[in-house]
RNA sequence: GGUGGUGUAGCUCAGCUGGUUAGAGCACGGCACUCAUAAUGCCGGGGUCGGCGGUUCAAGUCCGCCCACCACUACCA
């Protein structure tokens, strides 16, 4: 059985979930969903990142204990899995026990091969940003330097391990040509290669300054800094270091991040796997950034948008279907109201559903209810639908969801000049052979879109398999291949997508 | 500043190694149909293919210059 593992970054629980994280994993989602349907045997991880200086801090605002604090504040993202119905395998925090070990186990390995040094990290630093900026970043008033967020910055020097990322700069650049593919959209690659080229100094890796994350091992003033516990997540979710079952999905196929901590996964991430001598993932695909009808989105301007209330507004499938339909993944895009409606009123109802409802209706009163007799496919509609679930699943391969669903829709159009080409209602009394036949192609052009856009919209799918009579064990990609018998009972038709008022 | 990229119908975009009347969806106008969620289908209007110059029998499609916009330019979970 083949095997496919994906994964979402883990998302820090110092933010709301919002519209970049739902994205991310939804295209995770509808990539796990898809590969289930394929037969593969699929590992889709995703988690929260809980250790840190600012969740520290929050922590002690609140009153709280850090893991009290992480307790309460990543449940809203394994809320946020329920409502946009991911289909996650496992979800991973930083702070489980497992994980604790597979990072000092990873540390442990680094240093062992001579790839962790210490040394001293000092520089200006923010303590609200919890970050160090360069001097050329900082503007002064009053005496007072400042980050660029308007934070207020100070000299600080502290001891701190370091990660020797400057002597992988050849291998990362071997490796990256040798695989074309491992960074995706190629634009992204095209950056990511210059930026090593211009050179790699090694990376900070401790802090002494917090004490909430996990201590390295024989040196407990220090705790791991970010990435090398953030990524590590990703192994220890599949058992490493024990190496137990779900091993066997390690190296991950695709890791989806956003394009600001792509250079982390493409960078840092082969390093720190190679130089502990494991199998570096198989690509990382960075997407883009939701504009909120053309403005940027960000917290203080407060029109961040917020996927449960979406949800609730216009219904789970349609958000997921604009998601992935409205822009080419990997760039960035509009969330625009208007253009949400267009497509769930212009594409899913009046295309998709009204296609199936008047579909069904007329083998319900003409039929009686049954499904005629199997019939070959014809003309532009046999060309749109023949091979469709193989193009869908090459586009997916390689991340392009909105070119998955064009082709999809391309074929209900096609299904649409059909039937109104073929007028099966006209047929019913000067050809009723001819109608059977006509009525019986719709049905098996429905089966094949309501089979592979399962992944994209689930819930409102099951519902038109439902309603085609397709059984519950024949909604894999593999099931289409045999036609349903002659006779199947076609359930009651009714409109599966609500309009949405403009 | 450096590196990479983009600029094609009102909007969002597709146009592989140069070659018949430059395409799609949406929007707009007309017609047809009436099974259907006032849905669908057909036809049509509309483009100096950012600008200038060049190579070629032939250029959105190659070369040079210019203009505009975008991304990346290190430790920000």
């Amino acid at each position: 059985m083949p095997r496919t593992c994906l994964t979402t970054p883990i998302y820090y629980v110092n933010d709301r979930p919002h519209i970049g994280h739902a994205y991310t994993s939804l295209a995770a989602d509808v990539l796990a969903r898809w590969k289930r349907l394929d037969g593969h045997e699929v590992f889709f991880l995703t988690g929260t990142d809980e250790h840190g200086q600012k969740v520290e801090k929050a922590a002690q605002d609140a009153g709280e204990d850090p893991q009290a604090f992480t307790d309460r504040v990543s449940q809203a993202f394994r809320d946020l899995t329920a409502v946009m119905g991911f289909s996650n395998d496992a979800f991973i925090r930083t702070t489980e026990g497992r994980h604790r070990r597979a990072c000092q186990e990873l540390w442990k390995r680094l240093a062992e091969r001579g790839e962790i040094r210490l040394g001293g990290y000092e520089g200006w630093y923010a303590v609200r940003d919890e970050a160090f900026y360069g001097l050329d970043e900082l503007t002064e008033r009053d005496g007072v330097k400042y980050a660029p967020s308007g934070a207020p910055v100070e000299w600080v020097t502290e001891p701190s391990y370091f990660f020797a990322l400057s002597k992988w700069q050849d291998r990362l650049l071997q490796f990256y040509d040798a695989n074309p593919d491992f960074i995706a959209p190629a634009t992204r690659r095209n950056e990511v290669i210059a930026f090593v080229k211009g050179g790699l100094q090694d990376l900070s890796i401790s802090r002494t300054s917090f004490r909430w994350g996990v201590p390295v091992p024989g040196d407990d003033a220090h705790v791991m800094y970010v990435w090398l516990d953030a990524l590590t997540n990703y192994i220890t979710a599949l058992g490493w270091p024990e190496e137990g079952a779900d091993w066997r999905f390690w190296p991950a196929d695709v890791h989806f991040v956003g394009k600001d901590i792509l250079r982390f996964h493409a960078i840092y991430w082969p390093a720190f796997l190679m130089a502990a001598g494991l199998e570096p993932p198989r690509r990382v695909f960075a997407h883009g950034w939701w504009t909120n009808e053309g403005q940027k989105i960000s917290k203080s301007l407060g029109n961040v948008i917020d996927p449960v209330a979406l949800v609730e507004q216009f219904g789970l499938d349609p958000v997921r279907y604009f998601l992935l339909r409205e822009v080419p993944f990997g760039q960035d895009g509009d969330f625009a109201r208007a253009a949400l409606v267009n497509r769930t009123n212009g594409e899913l109802a009046d295309v998709l559903g009204n296609l199936a409802n008047r579909t069904l209706t007329l083998i319900a009163k003409n039929c009686a209810g049954a499904l005629p007799t199997p019939a070959p496919p014809e003309g532009a509609l046999g060309e749109a639908l023949a091979g469709l679930p193989a193009r869908v699943g090459a586009h997916l391969d390689r991340q392009e969801f909105h070119l998955a669903l064009e082709a999809i829709f391309a074929a209900a159009r096609a299904a649409n000049v059909h039937i109104t080409e073929q007028a099966p209602w006209a047929l019913r009394k000067t050809d009723p052979a001819r109608m059977a036949v006509v009525l019986r192609q719709l049905h098996d052009a429905l089966r094949v879109l309501g089979t592979v856009l399962q992944p994209f919209m689930p819930g409102t799918m099951a519902l038109m398999l439902d309603q085609l009579g397709v059984p519950g064990d024949a909604r894999a990609l593999a099931a289409l291949d045999a036609p349903l018998p002659e006779g199947t009972a076609i359930g009651t038709p009714a409109p599966l997508f609500r309009k949405v008022e403009a």
